[in-house]
RNA sequence: GGAGAGGUACCCAAGUGGCCAAAGGGGACAGACUGUAAAUCUGCUGGCAGACGCCUUCGCUGGUUCAAAUCCAGCCCUCUCCA
């Protein structure tokens, strides 16, 4: 059985350059497993992909939505799994490629499709009655309904109690339950994550902004800005884009908004290895100084041609 | 040279006799994460110990006191102003 072949890792450890790599001699299409290259007009902070690479590897999932549009994870999840239907029909290897953790878990876990979209009214509401009565009001109306993260979720952590009180408002059983919950869709995988030491991957990512900034990143953002894109959109709070905003609106210097970035992008990096460390079924593959790339993509090579052809 | 202000833990910064291993913030470190996840949230941060606790810290050296980051003396350093 032919499997889906994925290339993870922190920021900065290079998974797409692994990917191309592999394309060449494998018949390859990138799934990009991405939260921000989804949108458009947001190329450099996000370091997207290339044209020229888009034109050697087709790609998916890339600039399919306006910043300002609805992007989430069960969204990745449908468009992932069509893309992957049809480059197996075109007889392809499909690579889920991109370092968003959550989303390769919904993919592969694959959590069930559930019927609890984002209820803005909702929120709403229970966001006011956090700023009235405060967090631990809220908090407190999980205890009946879904105590497991009534336990488990901080008071403080209001977007994931408003999300758990949403969906049992939606489905009526507890947004917990989904943990337990098989998925409709489940894939056989080759999980590669590029593995660094973690001081040679900041080194990486040291020096990173300002090469971002050299080829634009502020015009990328000022361009965004006044094509009416509000720098509240959950896409400009990203990295880059946010640090970006404050330099434009003057509340930053240039080089405190690269530190601000790097040291942003290191702990991304950080949060991304915690959740990694805990997934299953990654195999690590180092890669580092001391190490040529040759080597490391010499031993994904074999693997994916062992399992994914 | 003269007049002031100040030196507190990785950094900034409270604290002016006991309740101080020392508020608060930042950073670092660690963790969580099931519909915006590059987001969001939590914990921890002198050493040793499982714990009671013990030991070493508030520029340096002495002193006063039952007791000092806090009071006194001398010294070193920093900053501002006047020369």
């Amino acid at each position: 059985m032919r499997e889906l072949l994925v290339i993870t890792g922190p920021t900065a450890s290079g998974k797409s350059r692994l990917a191309m790599d592999i394309a060449k001699e494998v018949p390859l299409e990138i799934i990009s497993a991405d939260s921000m290259q989804v949108y458009r007009h947001m190329d450099i902070g996000t370091d997207k992909p290339s044209m020229e690479d888009r034109k050697k590897v087709r790609h998916h999932l890339l600039d399919l939505k306006n910043p300002d549009e609805q992007w989430s994870v069960e969204e990745f999840q449908r468009f992932s799994e069509a893309a992957i239907d049809e480059i197996r029909a075109r007889g392809n290897v499909p690579a889920i490629v991109g370092g968003t953790g959550f989303y390769i878990r919904a993919l592969l876990k694959g959590f069930p499709l559930v019927d609890a979209p984002p209820n803005l009214k909702f929120r709403r509401e229970m966001q006011d009655m956090a700023t009235r009565s405060g967090n631990e009001a809220v908090h407190d109306l999980l205890r009946d309904r879904d105590p497991w993260s009534w336990e488990h979720l901080h008071p403080n952590d209001l977007k994931r109690v408003i999300r758990a009180l949403e969906y049992y408002d939606a489905v009526g059983h507890p947004i917990s339950l989904r943990r337990e919950a098989k998925s409709s869709r489940r894939y056989e995988y080759l999980m590669l994550g590029l593995q660094w030491e973690r001081q040679e991957l900041y080194r990486r990512i040291d020096g990173r902004a300002e090469e971002q900034v050299r080829r634009g990143l502020i015009e990328e953002v000022r361009g965004l800005l006044q094509m009416g894109y509000s720098k509240e959109l959950a896409s400009m709070n990203g990295l880059c884009y946010k640090e970006s905003c404050m330099f434009l609106e003057g509340l930053l210097t240039l080089d405190e908004t690269k530190e601000l970035i790097e040291r942003n992008t290191r702990r991304y990096a950080k949060r991304q290895m915690t959740w990694f460390a805990r997934e299953e079924g990654i195999i690590w593959i180092r890669a580092g100084n001391d190490r040529h790339w040759e080597d490391t993509l010499d031993e994904a090579l074999q693997m994916v041609k062992a399992r994914c052809l």
